[in-house]
DNA sequence: CAAAATCATTGACTTAGACAACGTTATACC
DNA sequence: GGTATAACGTTGTCTAAGTCAATGATTTTG
């Protein structure tokens, strides 16, 4: 984080993690998420909007989810925390709020054409940072990662769970 | 349109994260890393100490690193941090501090003979936390995991930088 | 010897995340 | 049909964590 060091000489002398923890891909999943988040929060900060944002106009993108409660439970987001995210996106007029006629305790959303736009924007960026993070592996590289992470996923992040086949076509 | 009927005794309406999101080596990154974090501070919690402390435990056993300064660099932590952290592990009798007779502004940390039990415990503790995140994934896989892991690191993590003895990849 | 830098420590500040209380509305039960 | 229970979105509070600047003691520099 705070590696600045324009001295002349050599003011470091050379930080090194233990090999020990180095060895642990734990400890590496770890520390790259921290770092994968610390550069995502950087680069979103100058679209005024949050990696937050971002993946709430994806579900909404996805339709089928139309409240609140799904949008949180999608994205394991507390539902308290969402209030105030939808808040900040119904201000800049990239969603909609409006009560469900069937159940007017729930507040539908949706995307406005401004938060496609939005979107689109967003995707931009993410596919950007996703290259410059995975800078280091190649095409192949990249895909067998996914599929170990996505191994690891599926038992540590329910919600990861694949399932492809669409259940809800007939 | 559509109308959930049977709703015998199903309070999970199924939360699932959007495929874009899933697709993302990235983002799971991100999501396992948390998760890693999650898991590790609750079982370290029955110990009464935190990840923190056993990193710290494993920088003093590794030698070399003598005074409060050059741990903090070495974990990449935050010396006021440290200092909090070091505390509860002396008030465990776990480590000792003592001044620097050659700088008289250090305070030298090791490892105490309790210390190096804890520590031994500690690693048996993480090797079954390591053994129980990589349970859907063999040796080999493992394996492969950690050195595409690794090759990330060295880009986003300066201080995993390798020197050890492999300097064989481009 | 004086000024600047370094080290460990302390305290203040900001932030995010979790959590419970509330008014409103729908469902379950008798 | 009326009442109790649960769900929804909203608000506010609380806690923990991380960052940052200021301090006293000591060393280094000039």
């Amino acid at each position: 984080m705070n590696t600045i060091s324009p001295k002349t000489s050599a003011p470091r002398p050379a930080p090194r993690l233990p090999d020990e923890l180095v060895a642990s891909p734990t400890f590496l999943i770890k520390r790259l998420g921290f770092a994968a988040k610390e550069r995502a929060m950087a680069a979103y900060e100058e679209t005024g909007l949050h990696p937050y944002h971002h993946a709430i106009l994806i579900v909404l993108d996805e339709g089928s989810h139309a409240n609140q409660g799904s949008i949180a439970d999608a994205l394991g987001y507390d539902r308290g925390q969402l209030v105030g995210l939808l808040d900040e996106l119904e201000e800049r007029e990239l969603v909609e709020r409006r009560r469900d006629p069937d159940d007017r305790r729930r507040h539908l959303v949706r995307l406005t054409p401004e938060g496609k736009r939005a979107l689109r924007r967003f995707r931009a960026l993410a596919r950007q940072l996703e290259d410059e993070f995975l800078a280091p592996l190649n095409e192949d590289e990249r895909a067998n990662l996914h599929a170990l992470l996505l191994r690891l996923a599926e038992k540590h992040e329910p919600r990861c769970a694949i399932l492809s086949a669409d259940s809800s076509k007939p």
